[in-house]
DNA sequence: GCCCGTAGCTTACCAGCGGTAGGTTACTTG
DNA sequence: CAAGTAACCTACCGCTGGTAAGCTACGGGC
């Protein structure tokens, strides 16, 4: 098994005991590793438990099965997202400069958690009803904050919540592109995005008028 | 195990033994159907077999593997994906146009394939670089074709590729959207892309002017 | 200091699934 | 009808998700 020949070497305020909070976020860190490595499907409890330096049981004690431990990897992303992409939209005052902000800290975010974000959502899909409707609460969440944003600007009968699922589906392959060029900043992608996105909703908004193309 | 008690009731033609060919559609259609019933984890090989009237050796025999069958189901999808779309982009003679009917073309066979499409595009992500790769290959199949088209039209500076991912992951996003509003036809989908992305990409494109807001 | 309740943790196991070895049956071709 | 081969099957293995039942260290009360 793992190797533990010395229990007081190492680190000396190493507690083999934890408390349920502490160990909960340290199993969720070394999970979310372990899934964007090998793959929800290849990843095995027994690794991840082993990795964490627990047994197996543990895990199931405090997430219930397998699909659960993603499920909370996923929520846990999934507040950090909506905490910096909410901050980014409450500062600006113009629709566009709002829209422009919170899509910098959208792909600021995917940057930074390049390597286990993209596999977490790529593979909750995959699991069962649960995990799916996890990672569809992202989406929903991200929705609902840009659809509700232009709700403030746009009349009452444009329907915002197609827009929104556009925007968000958009900016998701956009950033798995930005993953194989990895000399575009976020910033960059924002611009584009703006660029494409901006003036589009520019032409459905009749405050702003069509450029009447034909 | 699965009841046989009568080989020559039911239909009559129906062969016990039949060639490769045939038996490798029947087995991909099962189990495009089993995969989007259950979904890839929870999928058996030895369900897929059972429906088939087969043994599970027969699958391996084929396709090698669970993936490969996933990876086979995909493949196919993929190839008729690509037939409707390009067909579609042929006809029509300006940039607007193709888009339009591309964009109708790809929401129709969304339609058409709701059950199965939706989740084998999920699952693939999950399972491994293989099918990981071969679902990227759709989206790519899918970029190129815009791309290609964008490329006829735009100017030569104009990186295409990025516009491209951004078009596929929105049509992707509000594909999902129309399955859960099931009022919404193919024609309106489009339409609804074509008014956010178009009028942006006319605020790129040089020949067209921006609407200059500011 | 000592007792003991409980949170934290473990060993040992099961069922089911992906995958395989090796043999059997039914078509085809001469 | 012989016989070669493609189609097919039974029976099995190892691994992984998941569980039962019991052990142990920490902390509070006396």
């Amino acid at each position: 098994m793992r190797s533990l020949p010395d229990p007081t070497n190492g680190e000396p305020t190493r507690k083999r005991r934890m408390p349920r909070a502490d160990r909960e976020r340290q199993m969720m860190a070394v999970a979310e590793q372990v899934f964007a490595e090998r793959g929800y499907v290849a990843a095995s409890m027994d690794e991840i438990a082993d990795r964490v330096g627990v047994s197996k049981p543990m895990l199931y004690e405090y997430f219930g099965s397998k699909e659960g431990l993603l499920v909370a990897c996923i929520r846990l992303a999934r507040a950090e997202l909506l905490q910096v992409t909410s901050d980014a939209c409450v500062r600006p005052d113009t629709p566009e400069q709002m829209l422009r902000q919170g899509l910098i800290a959208y792909f600021r975010f995917i940057t930074e958690h390049q390597k286990s974000w993209a596999l977490l959502r790529s593979e909750a899909a995959v699991v069962g009803p649960s995990a799916a409707g996890e990672i569809e609460a992202v989406r929903q969440q991200q929705t609902d904050l840009i659809s509700s944003t232009m709700a403030l600007y746009a009349p009452a009968p444009l329907d915002t919540a197609p827009v929104a699922e556009v925007i968000v589906g958009g900016c998701e392959r956009l950033a798995l592109w930005c993953e194989r060029n990895q000399d575009v900043t976020p910033e960059q992608a924002a611009e584009l995005v703006m660029q494409l996105i901006w003036f589009g909703i520019a032409a459905v908004v009749p405050d702003t008028p069509s450029p009447g193309r034909g």
